[in-house]
DNA sequence: CGCGCAATGCTTACGCATTGCGCGGTGCCGTAAT
């Protein structure tokens, strides 16, 4: 596995030049009506028109779709495209419709009639369906993967790609075996998308996803408009009254974000008594309802949404002035994704959080989900030596998809392998296989646990929020941003200075650099502060290290490839 | 892990503290009932 890094905005190696460029060029002005094209999209259609793998992450609104709308036009057989959710698909598809001249495309999934989606296979089937959206458990049915085995897919695209990493864990299991999947159909390129993902989440999708040769283009996280700014509690009444003041008098439309269920009414309540035009959104509404408020947000009907994480994918209204957490998320992946939707049109917008340390408690709760050493014997014997996942599904009594966890889970410990739908125990001991998966398990919980510790620095540094965040995401930022919280206050300047002290002398052990700890293996370099790196350890997740203690125990070693070939 | 609620315990009135318990987020799919 290697991978390419390019950074668009820095505009170099984008241009494709020759015929190819030219073919990409005609196809988006005549077809879809793009000219030009945004940085970086021809790049990424001419590299899966020549066959490599590409990872783009590029923030919404940027026009990610283009890229598998364009090489699936230009490609001979169909584009796979695996979006994650059913109302996604939907509105995927409804764009090529309203393009004259673009490939037909079709999806496959429960919402639709049995009648409509055989019709799609025979479209498949002929070579006339351009593009297919599908969500990853469709994969799950064998029926399923031979029916596109059996036709020519060119292209194998994922959508949000940042899923593979955030829910393939334990929500959406079958995420985690999509390269599999990408095998059993002939292994055509793999595109993956998204609008975000820090190096550790990309370094994941290219590797769960089996990308070789991955060409990444990354455009940079930075979003100078959006003001950040953290407020912390210490009792829950005061952190309620401050989040309903806060939103009462921001400039809306507006979203607020918060734990639970429960709370999307109590504070859609309470902002309504306030005469803000407020509505609770979450899961547990009907998929009629949420339709129906996504069109009514967007048509400028509510000036504040309640959600939980249920509300934002798919969504991008350009006007969206604030975004406020009234809970902090379980990671700053997350965070940052939903204080994105603020801010589109470019002009200035609110992301704040309001922070107490005893709302970390629930994000710990939703984390930990360690399976049971009886469920991995019992799935040991069901298994035998090698059985389809459903056989053994059944066996245990369990759904397919906990089934698919545990699989996923003895996989990752090298106890067992999945071949298509069959699982092939490698570890022939039961207990042996059951301990390594409940370290695999432990080894997850530990990475989990770190990303909310660095959500949770975020929330108390001093020190400049944006260059928090954007080292987070591996951009290189300047000075201090001066418009957050702790730019406005001063401290950002004044831990910025003390850093400065540190510049011009050589680092040890620089940013992106390969590393490995006595004691937590292998790593890579995330941040360099003055006195401190931050390290993301393979099995340990982010681990913070005093440079001072790294020197005086020996506890790294650089493990640079480059090193090694110079 | 922390919260809210209900039951219990200590106390010596109908009041307060302690303890125990359940609950908490993201979406596919297929099948059953209307």
């Amino acid at each position: 596995m290697s991978i390419t890094e390019t950074d668009i905005e820095a505009g170099r190696g984008l241009t494709v030049r020759g015929r190819e460029g030219r073919a990409i060029e005609e196809v988006a002005r005549d077809v879809f009506g793009w000219d030009p094209l945004r940085p970086g999209i021809q790049r990424a259609v001419a590299d899966v028109l020549d066959g490599h793998d590409v990872l783009g992450v590029m923030p919404t609104g940027y026009g990610k779709s283009a890229v598998y709308q364009l090489a699936g036009a230009l490609l001979p057989g169909t584009t796979v495209v695996v979006s994650p959710l059913i109302a996604l698909q939907a509105d995927q598809l409804q764009n090529l419709a309203d393009r004259d001249g673009a490939p037909t495309a079709g999806l496959v999934n429960s919402s639709q009639s049995r009648a409509k989606t055989e019709e799609v296979w025979e479209r498949l089937a002929d070579g006339s369906l351009g593009y297919l959206f599908i969500a990853p458990e469709q994969f799950a049915n064998d029926d399923v993967v031979e029916r596109l085995a059996a036709a020519t897919i060119s292209l194998f695209t994922v959508d949000e790609a940042h899923c593979v990493s955030s829910w393939g864990h334990d929500f959406r299991p079958d995420y985690l075996r999509l390269g599999e999947v990408a095998e059993r159909l002939g292994r055509p390129p793999i595109l993956a998308l998204t609008a975000t993902g820090s190096r550790p989440v990309r370094e994941e999708v290219v590797q769960r996803l089996g990308m070789t040769d991955a060409h990444v283009l990354t455009h940079g996280f930075d979003r100078p408009n959006i003001h950040l700014a953290v407020r912390r509690h210490e009792d829950d009444h005061g952190k309620r009254a401050a989040v309903l003041d806060d939103v009462e008098s921001l400039k809306k439309p507006g979203l607020l974000y918060v734990a639970t269920r429960k709370d999307t009414e109590v504070y859609a309540e309470a902002l309504r008594e306030r005469g803000v035009r407020a509505e609770a959104y979450h899961a547990g509404l009907s998929a009629k309802r949420r339709r129906e408020m996504h069109a009514a947000f967007h048509e400028g009907e509510y000036d504040v949404v309640v959600a939980t994480s249920a509300f934002g994918m798919g969504i991008d209204k350009p006007d969206i002035r604030f975004v406020v957490h009234a809970a902090i998320p379980e990671s700053l992946d997350a965070y940052y994704q939903e204080l994105g939707r603020a801010g589109r049109d470019g002009e200035p917008a609110a992301a704040k959080l309001h922070y107490r340390e005893e709302d970390l408690g629930l994000r710990k709760f939703f984390a930990s989900t360690a399976p049971k050493r009886g469920d991995l014997r019992r799935f040991h014997a069901a298994a035998q030596e090698h059985a389809p996942l459903a056989d053994v599904a059944e066996a245990m009594e369990v759904s397919v998809r906990r089934a698919t966890t545990l699989a996923n889970l003895l996989a990752d410990a090298g106890a067992a392998e999945l071949d298509g739908r069959d699982v092939r125990l490698l570890e022939p001991d039961a207990d042996r296989a059951a301990e390594q998966a409940l370290e695999a398990a432990e080894s997850r919980r530990r990475i989990d646990e770190s990303r909310l510790a660095m959500m949770r620095e975020y929330a108390e540094t001093r020190g400049c929020r944006r260059q928090a965040v954007l080292r987070y995401f591996g951009d290189e930022s300047a000075g201090p941003c001066g418009n957050c919280d702790t730019c406005e206050d001063g401290s950002a300047y004044r831990v910025a200075d003390e850093h400065d002290a540190a510049d011009g002398e050589d680092v040890p052990f620089p940013l992106d650099s390969t590393v490995r700890h006595t004691e937590w293996g292998d790593g890579r370099v995330m941040s360099v502060e003055e006195d401190r790196i931050t390290v993301f350890f393979e099995s340990e997740g982010y681990r913070t290290l005093s440079l001072q203690a790294v020197v005086d125990h020996d506890l790294l070693v650089r493990t640079d490839p480059s090193d090694a070939a110079a």
